[in-house]
DNA sequence: AGCTGAAAACTACAGTTGTAAATCTACGCC
DNA sequence: GGCGTAGATTTACAACTGTAGTTTTCAGCT
């Protein structure tokens, strides 16, 4: 239950592939990053063994090949990694890092107008105390 | 300019002291830190060694011994490493993320009504195309 | 039954992190 | 001027990551 949801760049990659289609083989992996990272075959199969020793995914014998399935959704790992940063970078103050994002340069209005729309949505759905 | 902004949990708390007194000895920072930690003088040293060869850290000798102060600000660190994170996990887009944390039961209704205050706040200020 | 080819498994290696012991160095005191 | 000692520097080491070459294995073909 420690690490399981932290995951750095090359693995959310090998790992969005699989979330996005449920199972996937080394094979199907490869092909679908080695265009943009240019990665060998064998460092793709290496990250799966390890992901699979650390419990992030599973694996099942088929054919001759693995076929990888995730152990874990995208929305735990999201959320943990979420979670971990605002816990490091603001003291677990979600409102913080909100607070962080809007003076940013990085949201337009129209992103601002978008989470006010949210806002304004979760607002009527769970009153003020429920 | 590379991942001079990407710290981990130690290093992270490590620059948090620096960054309250905005300039620190191994001493302080070890003090600060080895009661929650319990860590040797020498590993604090080592990381601010590290950091320093990094260019996350500057270093003047005084007195038989190194000051150090940050060469990066605590913002700088929060903007890059939201922003990676952002990238990494929701391809980017801020108003998933916020969509993500609102969605989270980690927010409270006070929290909300706080991020809808902000929001306010920065609309009125900044309005739709400036 | 032997061979081949694809996939898996094993091995390798450099870089970073966390952790710290061991050693070096030089200032100030006796 | 020698020496102790505080702080700095060096060395160490296990884990994990990114990266990939090398070797093994085994199912199916001839």
């Amino acid at each position: 239950m420690s690490g399981r949801h932290q995951l750095t760049e090359l693995q959310l990659a090998i790992m969005r592939v699989i979330w996005d289609r449920s199972e996937a083989t080394v094979q199907e992996i490869w092909e679908a990053l080695h265009a943009e990272r240019g990665l060998a075959q064998t460092t793709v199969a290496t990250m799966l063994s390890r992901l699979e020793r650390r419990g992030v995914v599973t694996r099942r014998a088929q054919a001759r090949q693995y076929h990888y399935r995730a152990a874990v959704t995208e929305q735990e790992v999201q959320h943990s990694m979420v979670g971990e940063l605002t816990e490091r970078l603001f003291d677990g103050d979600v409102t913080a890092l909100v607070q962080h994002l809007l003076s940013g340069e990085d949201v337009s209005p129209g992103d601002i107008a978008k989470i006010r729309d949210m806002i304004e949505r979760v607002e009527t759905n769970a009153p003020e105390t429920p």
